[in-house]
DNA sequence: ATGAAAGCGCTAACAT
DNA sequence: ATGTTAGCGCTTTCAT
């Protein structure tokens, strides 16, 4: 009933128990026979070698942690499977942290990692300062890779997306499409969301148009729902003259809102008015009016930080990186048409 | 450089690993000096416990695993959010599995899980047949929870969803809005599809009513988006003579198709016909026409079966029971009223 | 109240 | 080609 273990296999056929080792990772120097037989045998006893004690001789794990603000959320869980898909595939194991936005938590959850020897730890940080990072830089030799841009320094090695991107191929789609008073529905004032809004004002005076601050709509003043926030956002833009012929949005949610919002008023779309939103979601974008959007690109910016902090493991001097930042794409549908 | 041991607080102290030991572990035969000097010195080193090496002592490992057919889903991530909150507030690490849907990698994740000496398994089995977990059950004493249902035998350890219900008290709802044809958007031929089927039809005759085979729609045919498919069907029916006066679907994003295809016709809802979805979708319940739903009660489950996995490896003679059987709860929006 | 010895399951380094 | 010794970081058991 007990798991069987090298030793039992070992007594079995009347080998040590170094020969079964030296079989199991494929050692050259035991004779076919003894191979075959021992091979036999492990298949038929099902040895399932334990990961732990190999772990504590040789230092190597093979397993990573990650962290995420939540589970429960589009973009992180794309970012987990991307990430899962990598782990896995290079017989790895994934040990996985909900820090709930919570600082302290990340900081329970990264210790707890570390006291499971982790080879390496991925996460989306919520931290707002490097402090911690730094000392555990000092503190021992983790390899810890970002999957949102940290200040330099200890956060050297991330991955993550071109923020200012997302908003300039949003708004320069629209243009090209033809829209000249483009309005934003923006984000909240942190770091991705003024990025994102700077992009857009880039596009705008890029092609030769003038940006206008009454276009930029806030919508994180009340409490309620993205889409309700979205559509509220609209309906006020809509009472103002000279309304927006297009319209893109922070995300995807609320740009779905401020889409009802202008359709609840006969606006036809996109021949009136043109919509963009952001993050890609399969869901929310293949609705009633397909929205265009941008693809967040998290699945790959999962792979390709995992991908990271695998390499970084084996060999020992691999591009030991500064960073890696991924170009979002625009998907276009049925909201924008040119 | 390299993480601080047991032995370099001893040796620092002048004392012996056992000693740091014991009080790590709280063990009362230590003179309160030593232990305060002791924590103190653990406190400013940062010691952080090798729990591996833990664990081949004491063969636990205080870790779960998780397998999941997917963590990119609303019903999937809310789960593992919920197992999360557990494990983790138990002081347990998670460790989590993909399967995709595919029997095959599933088998590959328990037994890297086994390899890794989890302490409990919990998952959502794609495994057609219990042939795999009946030989996983004679071979080790390993802790199994299902979060869906399995046939009984090993898999008599569950936690999952009361799925007739969410068929019966949907429409019972609808009934008692005062509805008297109700459709119902049907979901795909598996266990969970059929018995909210059979739910539905339950709460029909239940009532009074009389079942009407060409108000139960099948959506399962084209390959489109489910909303498509919503939107389609909803089509079909009001094509028909008699057309339904209140609508039932097996998700919330068919249920806003099909709303969707109501609206556009002109129905008035909820005044000439009701809806209701099931899933209760943060996202999709609160868009335009605020959407009565069944909640799944998905973040329950992943807590509950957490807890069962960690019960019954604590207590040796905790209440191993046969499983649990969660009751959906319904959730009443605007697409409803009465 | 403190510590020495042995061993968890495995492998690195060295015999034979 | 096969086996022996030692030890990874910790705890269990038993001395002192």
């Amino acid at each position: 009933m007990m798991p069987v273990r090298l030793k039992d296999i070992a007594d079995d056929l009347n080998l040590s128990k170094m020969t079964i080792s030296k079989v199991l990772r494929g050692q050259a120097d035991i004779s076919a026979e003894t191979k075959a037989r021992v091979l036999k045998r492990v298949k038929e006893l099902k040895y399932i070698p334990n990961i732990n004690a190999n772990s504590l001789r040789t230092g190597q794990t093979m397993t990573v942690g990650l962290i995420l603000p939540s589970l429960h959320d589009a973009h992180l869980s794309e970012v987990a499977e991307g990430v899962a898909e990598v782990i896995h595939t290079c017989g790895y194991g994934l040990l996985v942290g909900d820090s709930r936005n919570d600082p302290e938590l990340e900081q329970r959850q990264i210790e707890m990692f570390l006291s499971r020897q982790v080879d390496a730890i991925l996460l989306v940080s919520t931290q707002e300062t490097d402090e911690f990072f730094e000392q555990m830089h000092s503190l021992r030799k983790t390899n810890l890779v970002f999957m949102n841009r940290k200040s330099p320094g200890v956060g050297e090695r991330f991955v993550s997306l071109q923020e200012e991107e997302v908003g300039r191929i949003a708004c320069a789609h629209l243009i090209s499409c033809g829209c000249r008073r483009i309005a934003y529905l923006r984000g909240p004032r942190t770091a991705i969301g003024d990025l994102r809004a700077k992009g857009y004002r880039q596009a705008i005076t890029d092609h030769g148009l003038t940006f206008q601050p009454n276009l930029v709509a806030d919508t994180m003043g009340t409490g309620e729902t993205e889409y309700r926030r979205g559509f509220q956002a609209m309906m006020k833009l809509m009472a103002t003259r000279g309304r927006p012929d297009g319209v893109m949005a922070y995300t995807d949610m609320m740009a779905a809102g401020a889409m009802d919002a202008a359709m609840s008023a006969g606006v036809k779309i996109p021949a009136e008015m043109m919509f963009a939103g952001c993050g890609n979601d399969a869901l929310l974008c293949d609705m009633r009016m397909p929205l265009t959007s941008v693809n967040l690109r998290s699945y790959e910016i999962g792979q390709k930080a995992a991908r990271m902090a695998l390499q970084s493991n084996s060999n020992a001097k691999a591009p030991k990186g500064r960073g890696l930042i991924v170009r979002p794409t625009l998907v276009k549908r049925a909201s924008t048409a040119g």
